[in-house]
DNA sequence: TTAAAGATATATCGAAGCGATATATAGTGA
DNA sequence: TCACTATATATCGCTTCGATATATCTTTAA
């Protein structure tokens, strides 16, 4: 088997510690991972066979009541293959913002206009870093540390990324002003 | 014509201040706005079209020498489309971290190797401060100032974020540390 | 008590995006 | 003149995304 996808490692990451259907995964998936890799039913459980079938994974019958249900574990070639990938540096890193995008463009608009921009895309942080927050509150004291660093790291982005979209709006309107007046 | 892809604005973005070649617009996408959203051929040739059945930019033969060539301008339609669209609260916001999601799972390695996560997430942070800083100096005095601004604020974001790893570095290395004395 | 709503569980499909590459010509330097 | 790079357009397979289909179980409330 050639080079497991990112998201491969997600299920191995989340099968690691206990047993867990693909919908747990995804589950998972929504209230942690998602914001900086999200993953969907049409990647997980396809993954979740390939993974089985190279024998990093195995399932065994789960059912609740009389509805069918297989959950996951890691193997031991999968917690190695695991921390192998942990190992090597991380390649990927994308960003897709549309609000840099309409800023990077802003010129088609008077100044006043694209402040809004500015004032939408702060609006958009704060609402994340509340969302963070709830997740936070959610926590109580663990065992492994680093979900709880990234998350920190998360809410300490969603502030930078809000202070400075508060400051470049202050910026631009300093701007505007000092062309108006001299 | 119902709702244009970001890519398509970016094209009209592009186009919008002179005419331009697709493969222009792809060397002006991989110089600035990849950071925040890439475009490849495969979705600019085909957006070329579309934009221009549409009415919104107009396709003209500018050969360079015997090479055929066809640079496209924005038309009245595509400035009120890209106008309308910058007036609209942004949407999309999307991240992929492999190093983010590496350090997630951190726990599956002792301490002293999940630090090696965040030291290569810092030198990745730094290598992409230096490209940008590369292409800062390329930029000279412009009328609009909205892609500096930009740019300014890649900046920003990769200095908080190799700075963030570097904190990061040192609180592991203390609790790992406070745990083995006391 | 039963009907509706919501949660759990798996699977699939079309549309869109991504990266790599094919094809061709033009210019540049050894 | 040969090799390399830049310009220019186009395409193709693969992955991913989001939405939705299907089915069962649980909870809630008229």
């Amino acid at each position: 088997m050639d080079q497991l996808s990112p998201t491969a490692y997600v299920i191995l990451g989340f099968v690691r510690s206990e047993p867990r259907s693909g919908y747990e995964i995804k589950a998972l998936v929504d209230e942690s991972t998602r914001f900086f890799w999200a993953a969907s039913y049409g990647q997980i459980y396809p993954e979740l066979k390939r993974l089985s079938e190279a024998g990093l994974i195995v399932g065994s019958d789960s059912p609740t009541g009389g509805r069918k249900r297989t959950v996951y574990e890691i193997t031991a070639d999968g917690t190695d293959e695991l921390r192998a990938w942990l190992r090597q540096a991380p390649e990927t890193f994308e960003m897709r913002d549309e609000g840099l995008l309409k800023l990077f463009f802003a010129d088609a608009l008077p100044h006043e206009e694209a402040i809004e921009i500015l004032r939408s895309m702060r609006a958009r942080r704060l609402a994340v870093h509340e969302q963070l927050e709830a997740i936070e509150k959610t926590k109580g004291e663990v065992d492994d540390p680093f979900p709880m660093i990234v998350l920190q790291g998360g809410l300490e982005f969603t502030q930078w990324f809000g202070d400075w979209c508060e400051r470049m709006e202050a910026q631009i309107l300093d701007a505007a002003l000092e062309k108006r007046s001299g």
